[in-house]
DNA sequence: TCAAAAGTGTTCTGACTACACCCATGT
DNA sequence: ACATGGGTGTAGTCAGAACACTTTTGA
């Protein structure tokens, strides 16, 4: 199972090794000093940024397209990833762009292209820690990286709408849904913690009462070490406890109260 | 605008009228008698109900879509519509119906017609009025009827499936989206909306608490006038306050409380 | 007059808020 | 010693759960 991003070669021939007209764009997430990173990357040609994003496979399930192509960018695999919206409008496919893709690509498409017809975009969002998340470049990528959420370059077409679309849903979803296990080491602190939640709802919580929120929902278990940070007193490390993790990502806890 | 579910003629010809390899299936609902029914139609060629569905035209948006398959099926438009999942698997294209299906229509498809390639499906519910649903059918359809959710009747394909994801997601967001409007008439009676949370949630829900919590977030107006139903008091009418409701749909109430 | 169902009031509890207060650490 | 930041305790408030009580209607 080695399948490949589409290059120059594949596309030439993608008719019949991708699903006509549908993509898969991804807005991973990661959490390093203090704010929020969203990865994206440059294609040589283009001269905007744009969501690590891809096709579909013939013989693979969309969901399983969205997992390779994280496992690609970010080298992990069996992430943290959902669904959050189908991107359909007709004014969303940037034909010019794609024909000077194809262009630099040597390619000269005939009519109706595979590459140059319409497109409608999967959107999926995905947690990841950051110090685990590796990121690599292909032979059709120039530049890869982490951007703050909030000083985003210009992005390819509605690709910052999509951004958007996606923190707005993860903000809907943090009150029911448990998060951080994936945006954090092993062990943690609860300051850590925290600043991930305030990062996502972009307010500040109250420290005293989130870490007896979190101990009382009992999917953190306090460890017997301290980390040593700074002149204070050394905050304890957490981990998740992973078994009620699982099951309250399913069944849904109620882990944030609904009112700012 | 009078653009057509796709028959027999408009299919033969179909690879530049409609999108490729992207279908929308609508999980319509509405109240009546106490249940919640889904809307299935049959089609004259296969033996299984089906979800109403369709294709995205070349130049449509794919919620637009969504829209007009919507109103072709009940006759009415801007409702209360919305994704939520994309069905993307491999397996779900049910490659011996199609070919029936085209078989039936007097097409003899060449290899790799449209029709027969892959499809991924977009899932939109939608929430409808009984009473003011006119169902309509049309050449290529048999039957239509409005399905109790736990009487179904076997499904096509993983329409099953379907309608299982829909009534799960709005049970999750019962809680924080306000619903009811589009599933009850324009003056309703405290005990019928009360009935619809029930029928959504599967469980029964204490009357006087949920009377109240309903008047306190200030979405529904009491009217001065009642419906005298049976041998016992006549309960108020109400209507919703559409402003204020509107206004929560976007920003999202604490409807209801998350513990059972 | 009685059953059935609607409407109102009250108590109890538990969760969230907003603090005050104490503890540990490095400079 | 003191500034910095972590950890614990507690009173006040508010919303939901449970249930008693009253009201209206038709048979």
């Amino acid at each position: 199972m080695t399948k490949r991003y589409p290059t120059a070669e594949v596309l030439a021939q993608a008719n019949d090794t991708f699903l006509d007209s549908v993509s898969v764009d991804c807005v991973i997430l990661a959490f390093h000093q203090g704010s929020l990173k969203v990865l994206l990357n440059k294609f040589k040609i283009s001269d905007k940024w744009m969501l690590p994003g891809g096709f579909v496979h013939i013989d693979e399930n969309v969901d399983d397209a969205a997992n390779r192509i994280l496992k690609f960018r970010v080298g992990i695999a069996d992430l943290y990833l959902k669904q959050f919206h189908l991107f359909g409008n007709c004014d969303r496919t940037r034909k010019e762009e794609s024909l000077k893709m194809l262009d630099s690509w040597g390619i000269t498409p005939e009519n109706g292209h595979w590459f140059l017809k319409r497109f409608v975009s999967m959107g999926y969002y995905a947690l990841v820690e950051y110090s685990k998340a590796s990121i690599s470049i292909d032979e059709s990528v120039e530049e890869v990286g982490w951007y703050d959420l909030d000083k985003l370059p210009e992005l390819y077409a509605d690709h910052g709408a999509i951004v958007e679309k996606a923190i707005n849903t993860i903000r809907i979803q943090i009150g029911i849904v448990p998060i951080g296990y994936e945006l954090l080491p092993e062990k943690f602190t609860m300051p850590e913690l925290r600043l991930i939640y305030e990062a996502i709802l972009g307010y500040e919580l109250d420290r005293r009462n989130f870490q007896r929120k979190m101990l009382s929902v009992g999917l953190i278990n306090r460890l017997d070490e301290k980390r040593k940070n700074g002149a204070h007193k050394a905050p304890y490390l957490y981990s998740f406890n992973r078994e009620k993790y699982e099951e309250a990502s399913l069944g849904g806890v109620h882990l944030m109260p609904w009112t700012h």
